[in-house]
DNA sequence: TTTCATACTGTGTATTTATACAGTATTAAT
DNA sequence: ATTAATACTGTATAAATACACAGTATGAAA
C-alpha cells in the first residue's frame, strides 16, 4: 500500500475522528475549515489522493460519502512476536478488529494474542487477547507486557527499581523471574488493560 | 421517556442500522425510499418526532445530520438478577457500554457480570462480562446461561435431553448439576460468545 | 366534540454539498 | 531537465439535501 504524505495522513486522522465523534463524516467545506484551506477543493484533492491510494472510498455524488478502508482502521491484534522484532511489525500483526467504544480504562493501541499457560489462575487463558497500552509507567500489582533479552512476555510486575525487577507468573507451577536490568535488555512494552475472548 | 410508535421504531431501526452498515447516517430521500414514501417530508415528520421524544438529535441545516441518543445504544450489561425477573428488565441493567466491531462470532444481546468462582478452571472470574447471545440452540460444550428454577446461572453444558439436563461447573469444588426439565423450571437464557474483562 | 398526534402526499425553495476547471508554487521522481 | 505529484487559491455550477407550507385521513386523548 502506497504511504501517504504527512498531510493526507492528518487528513485520514481528521476524517477518522469526526466519524467516531460526530457519527458521520465530514463535508469538503468542513475538512477545508479545520485545516485553514480558502478553497474546499483542497479538501476535494486530498480525498481523491486517498481514494487513489486506497485508504478511503469516496461514494460520487454522495454528501458526507465518505468511507474509510476498514483494513487500516481498527486495532491490531499481534500473533507471535519474531524474536528482536517490534511488537507492532507489519509481519507480526495477524488481523485487525474493528473496535470502538469505552470498554477498557485506556486507550487500546494493540491486541496480544497469549500463548502459553503461566497466566491462569488470574484467568488468562492461551488464545485470549489481551488489551494493551503502551504506556511504561507502569506499578507493582499491573498486568505488563515486558521484553527480556529479544523475547515478548505477560507477567504481573512485583517489583521494579534501576537494579531489580521481578517479574511473576500466575500459575504456581511456574517461578518468578528475576532480572538485572543493568546487565539484561529489559523493556516494559505496555500494561494489560483487559481481556477479550471469543469462543466459536 | 416516551414511547415509539411502531413506525417511528423502524425508523430509529433503520437509521441505526444504515450508520452501522454506510458509515453515514441516511437522508430523509434514503429513509422514503427505503420506506416507500412518495414525499421526503415524512421522513422528515418522522425525524422530528423522534427528536422531540429525544430518541435523536437533529443537526440543522446539516447533511446527513441526524445523531443517535446515546443513551438508548450499547449494549446492557446485566448485573445481579433479580430472582424470577426477565434478565433484561431494567432494573437489572446496571448500565450499557458502547460496543460496536466484529469481535464476537455471533451478535452480543448483553453482557452478564459473572459472579463466583464456578467456572475458574475456564479463566471466567469474578467480574468478567460475559458476552451473551439469546440462541436457544445450544450444545453440549457450550457455555450456556440457564435458568433453573428462576436462579440464573452459567455453565458449560454437558448434557440435554428432555428428561435430564447436565450442568458442569468449570472448577473441581463444584459437583455437576444435573436437572429433570419435566419437573424443574428450566430455561436456556441464551450462549456464551466470549469474555470480555476491564482492568483498572 | 374538538383537539392533538400520527402518518402520509405534493410542491417549492434556500442551502448545502460535491466536484469540475483554471491557476500558482513546491517538492519528489525519472 | 522534465515530468508528475503535492498542496494549495479562486470561481463556478449542477445536484443533493433540509425543511417549510398546504393538504388528506385516521385514531386517540381531553
Amino acid at each position: 500500500m502506497k504511504n501517504l504524505t504527512r498531510r493526507q495522513s492528518e487528513i485520514l486522522t481528521f476524517i477518522s475522528d469526526v466519524i467516531s465523534n460526530e457519527g458521520m463524516p465530514p463535508t469538503r467545506k468542513e475538512i477545508a475549515l479545520k485545516f485553514g484551506f480558502k478553497s474546499a477543493n483542497s479538501a476535494e484533492e486530498h480525498l481523491k489522493a486517498l481514494d487513489k491510494k486506497g485508504y478511503i472510498d469516496l461514494h460520487g455524488g454522495t454528501s458526507r460519502g465518505i468511507s474509510i478502508n476498514k483494513s487500516f482502521l481498527g486495532i491490531p491484534i499481534v500473533g507471535s512476536v519474531a524474536a528482536g522484532s517490534p511488537l507492532l511489525a507489519v509481519e507480526n500483526v495477524e488481523e485487525r478488529i474493528e473496535f470502538n467504544g469505552n470498554i477498557f480504562s485506556d486507550s487500546v493501541d494493540y491486541f496480544l494474542r497469549v500463548k502459553g499457560d503461566s497466566m491462569n489462575e488470574v484467568g488468562i487463558v492461551e488464545g485470549d487477547l489481551i488489551a494493551i497500552n503502551k504506556r511504561k509507567d507502569v506499578k507493582p500489582g499491573d498486568i505488563v507486557v515486558a521484553r527480556i533479552n529479544d523475547d515478548v512476555t505477560v507477567k504481573t510486575l512485583f517489583h521494579l527499581d534501576k537494579r531489580k525487577v521481578i517479574l511473576r507468573p500466575e500459575n504456581k507451577n511456574y517461578k518468578d523471574i528475576e532480572i538485572n536490568p543493568s546487565i539484561e535488555n529489559f523493556d516494559i512494552e505496555g500494561k494489560c488493560l483487559g481481556v477479550l475472548r471469543n469462543y466459536n
